[in-house]
RNA sequence: GCGCGAGUGGCGGAACUGGCAGACGCAGCGGACUUAAAAUCCGCGGGCCCUUCGGUGGGCCGUACGGGUUCGACUCCCGUCUCGCGCACCA
């Protein structure tokens, strides 16, 4: 088939992606003896537009799985849509289209520009969230995750705006007022569904050292996120009261040092301790707390403030008396709402004491050799002083000792306290999984709930009058669906109803890579069979944004699946990366706002979808941000057109050539190079270094273009040899127009479902090897020598070069460093 | 404040396990082709200095900064600065 002469790229793309897909050329679970590789992005929210994060994303799934087609395995590579969520029902709050209606024209849109770019995805495996036949499967798991205790009803503090009455997330919140109706947000206590995540932080926490092929950054935040902190709980008994208060410490080596203790302004026993002469200013105190949002009382820079309570308790080791104070920086949701303070060694009490005027006594030494001499407060750990028995010991022994004397006396104990909450999941919105629950004055007075039952499932959603029931005012959506609340009670068949709370969509993406690997099962939401044979995950790709919720939440999940039978599996992904922003050309993130968005959609019209995709992977390494460069990217254009013209020169010649004697001269040189950008290639899709794939394939092309005419039968299958490994390189990075170039030269079918080829290990070596020559470290000469030659040849060419003579100076060589292939180092 | 990551030419970036810093591309400059321009092809390309009429030849400096280890450091160690991200009155 003759090539044109130039390089179009509309018609052929279509051409190929009509080709993959009625051929099935990318539907999963062919034999492979090779075994399998899932690869997997993180599924988008169908927004009606694709934007470049998107595409960006998707390439660096889709190089790894066609270089893994081509090596002969069994490759899983989904796309889905995660397509519940706000902004389909907030723009039915404002212009009354209903959230499914919106959802499937945009799945629609969306969908079509995604294969405009030429993905290798199995769309039979395709899910979408927001369908009976998925969330029924959420259901059930909230059903399961029931009886197992993970899922409990909890009061809980939220963000309440007082003119939509309803309850709105962190992100909508900008500076205490609703961003919608810019009405008063405060802090509100309701009843809401928790999964008991915390109870798998140690789990969670533990088995990340062992994602040794995660970011560290991810792994980090992990961490910070799930914040272990060891320590202990100590009781304060408190004068004239039966009461006492418990404080967590994670220092409690520093205890003789404690001068006050400080309660949050919501404590249990604030309003029972506090004295008659301090009642008034504590009273106001709290009430000042209480009307402030969280975000509110813990902002930056927020001034320490609290006010003394008139009561006193005793520290349990020295049995002093110390006053009781509230303050606005104690939190009642972390450790035990109480904290000693020891002003002399920790920076927050020491502002505080200084603010406050309270005492501040030094029991830690750094060494033994005297006190600190610094100002503010010393944190460290160091030696006791002033610590009755305790002095002396280092803080790491102290700590240890007085834990133990707390369990001896009955007044503590060593104790863990984690950063990590349960993960409330309730959402007052209509357009999500509705919780399957419902309440029955008469079985259930205390609502506490009583769950559907399983062959109930799914509790779909009802089909509403939009404008009606979707007006982001008043009472949930779905309690404004009478027909639908008013349900007849599982137990006793009398009147009931239902839960009217839907469940966070960050519980839709938590198992669906398990769903799509048998997506119309229909006996649980994961067929066991089909995530023994495909599971885990070998590479996920995603934004680093969900490093702490999603990542985690679905790691937490993937053990619940385990636990159920569902998967063989302790954590889903073994591989992940996460991939950089693309950033408009001046460098500010893309943004409608700023005008310098680049839509996907006019790159591919104007320059075709592979132009595309080399410049985003040529662009710079997956986890790094870069800004857009139309220049950049018409090089990458400039390319194509470059090999296009090149292979196509060379076709009538040499298409399809063959030659079966010796390669020699110049149609040895051009093997070399091929087999070389073939090698470098392959290395480089291993290490996920996209970039300098595509780097070592210009550098082929360039070096094919010097060879200029071919002209013998050798010189004339060494090209085509060339031009159709050429292809095959191309194909992870720009696949329509690697396998149009493929066809030219005779390839019957697409490259996808013929194999990687190895390289020729005698063509990727030379037979003379430049070696840099130093002397004491200084580049000095540069001296050609036999691949074959060894150390003592080595040292004699280097010797005899005129520069290096010169170098030496004659001076004895005391040493002689030989590096094989590289370099040569004369130390005198 | 704590944790993590990053810092390399005019720009994006490369350098695999400590071994010739700047691959590849963009922008730029020079040449060929052209009546001319565009396109294309070929070549040059870190800085400073010396040398040569000139092509050339040579020296010193150079991977945020200051130290260290080493025959040899973009790479390893210690300290500092800047930027990004996460966590944060978390006891």
């Amino acid at each position: 088939m003759a090539m044109h002469e130039k390089y179009e790229p509309r018609a052929l793309e279509k051409k190929w992606q009509d080709a993959w897909e009625a051929r099935g050329t990318f539907r999963k679970g062919r034999p492979a003896p090779k075994g399998k590789k899932y690869v997997l992005e993180m599924l988008p929210y169908p927004s009606g537009k694709m934007h470049m994060g998107h595409v960006r994303n998707y390439l660096l799934g889709d190089v790894y799985a066609r270089y893994f087609w081509m090596k002969g395995f069994d490759v899983v590579h989904p796309m889905g849509w995660d397509a519940f969520g706000l902004p389909a029902e907030n723009a039915a709050i404002k212009d009354g289209v209903h959230p499914a209606t919106r959802t499937r024209e945009n799945i629609a849109s969306f969908k079509a520009e995604i294969r405009t770019l030429g993905y290798s995805y199995d769309w039979a495996l395709e899910v979408n969230t927001s369908e009976p036949s998925y969330y029924r499967w959420n259901q059930w798991f909230f059903l399961k995750m029931l009886e197992k205790g993970l899922v409990y009803r909890r009061f809980s503090r939220v963000n309440w705006c007082t003119g939509c009455l309803t309850v709105i997330a962190n992100e909508q919140v900008k500076d205490g007022v609703c961003e919608r109706c810019e009405a008063k947000v405060m802090d509100k206590e309701m009843p809401e569904w928790a999964f008991r995540i915390t109870n798998y932080s140690q789990v969670l926490l533990d088995a990340l050292d062992g994602l040794t092929e995660w970011p560290d950054r991810i792994t980090s935040a992990q961490r910070n996120w799930i914040g272990r902190s060891e320590g202990v709980e100590a009781d304060f008994a408190l004068e004239g009261s039966t009461e006492k208060v418990r404080v967590f410490t994670t220092r409690v080596d520093t205890i003789f040092g404690c001068t006050y203790v400080v309660l949050a302004p919501d404590h249990r026993v604030v309003a029972s301790i506090t004295s008659k002469a301090q009642q008034p200013a504590v009273d106001a105190f709290v009430a000042k707390m209480a009307a402030q949002s969280k975000t509110e009382r813990t902002e930056e820079g927020a001034e320490k403030e609290g006010v003394f309570t008139g009561a006193y308790a005793v520290n349990p080791f020295t049995g002093a008396k110390v006053p009781v104070w509230v303050a606005n920086f104690v939190l009642s949701d972390y450790g035990t709402g109480a904290v000693m303070s020891v002003p002399a060694h920790d920076a927050r009490d020491f502002d505080f004491a200084k603010k406050y005027a309270l005492p501040v006594k030094t029991v830690i030494h750094p060494s033994t050799k005297g006190p600190w001499d610094g100002e503010g407060a010393y944190t460290d750990d160091g030696v006791l002083v002033d610590s009755g028995a305790y002095s002396g010991k280092p803080s790491a022994d102290a700590r240890k000792d007085m834990g133990a004397w707390l369990v001896q006396q009955g007044l503590g104990k060593p104790t863990t306290t984690w950063r990590q909450k349960d993960w409330g999941f309730s959402r007052q919105r209509y357009w999500g999984t509705p919780i399957p629950i419902v309440y029955c004055e008469k079985c259930d007075p205390d609502r506490k709930g009583i769950p559907v039952p399983y062959q109930q499932l799914p509790v779909t959603l009802p089909d509403i009058e939009t404008d009606k029931v979707l007006t982001g005012k008043g009472e949930p959506p779905l309690a404004k669906v009478a027909s639908w609340v008013n349900t007849t009670c599982p137990r006793c068949q009398g009147p009931a109803r239902r839960e009217v709370e839907t469940m966070d969509t960050f519980v839709d993406s938590c198992w669906y890579f398990a769903r799509y690997l048998s997506p119309a099962f229909e006996a649980a939401p994961v067929d066991a069979a089909a995530a023994k044979q495909y599971l885990p995950v070998d590479l996920y790709v995603g934004g680093p944004e969900h490093a702490t919720m999603h990542l985690l939440y679905f790691r937490f999940w993937t053990r619940v699946m385990k636990e159920l039978g569902l998967s063989p599996v302790d954590e889903p992904v073994t591989r992940l990366i996460t991939q950089g922003i693309v950033n408009g050309p001046d460098g500010r993130k893309m943004s409608k706002r700023w005008g310098n968005v680049v839509a996907p959609s006019s790159i591919v019209d104007k320059y075709g979808a592979d132009t595309a995709r080399g410049y985003v992977l040529f662009a710079g390494p997956p986890e790094r941000d870069f800004d857009w460069s139309d220049k950049a990217m018409e090089g990458v254009f400039r390319f194509l057109h470059r090999v296009w013209t090149l292979a196509a020169t060379h076709e009538a010649a040499c298409a399809g050539a063959r030659h079966d004697g010796p390669y020699e001269g110049k149609a040895l040189e051009i093997r070399k190079t091929a087999h070389k950008a073939l090698k470098r290639v392959t290395e480089a899709i291993e290490r996920l270094s996209f970039n300098t794939a595509i780097a070592g394939i210009m550098e082929c092309v360039n070096a094919l273009y010097l060879a200029k005419e071919v002209s013998t039968p050798a010189e004339k299958a060494a090209m085509n040899e060339a031009v159709r490994l050429l292809a095959v390189v191309l194909v992870p990075f720009m696949p329509h127009f690697a396998n149009e170039l493929a066809q030219a030269y005779g390839a019957k079918e697409p490259l996808e479902e013929s194999s990687w080829p190895a390289f020729e290990p005698t063509l990727v070596v030379d037979d003379v090897i430049p070696y840099a020559v130093q002397v004491l470290g200084k580049l000095r000469a540069e001296i050609m020598v036999p691949a074959g030659a060894g150390e003592a040849e080595v040292r004699a060419a280097a010797e005899a070069d005129p520069k290096i003579v010169a170098a030496l100076g004659g001076k004895p060589v005391k040493k002689f460093v030989f590096v094989p292939k590289r370099l040569v180092n004369f130390v005198v």
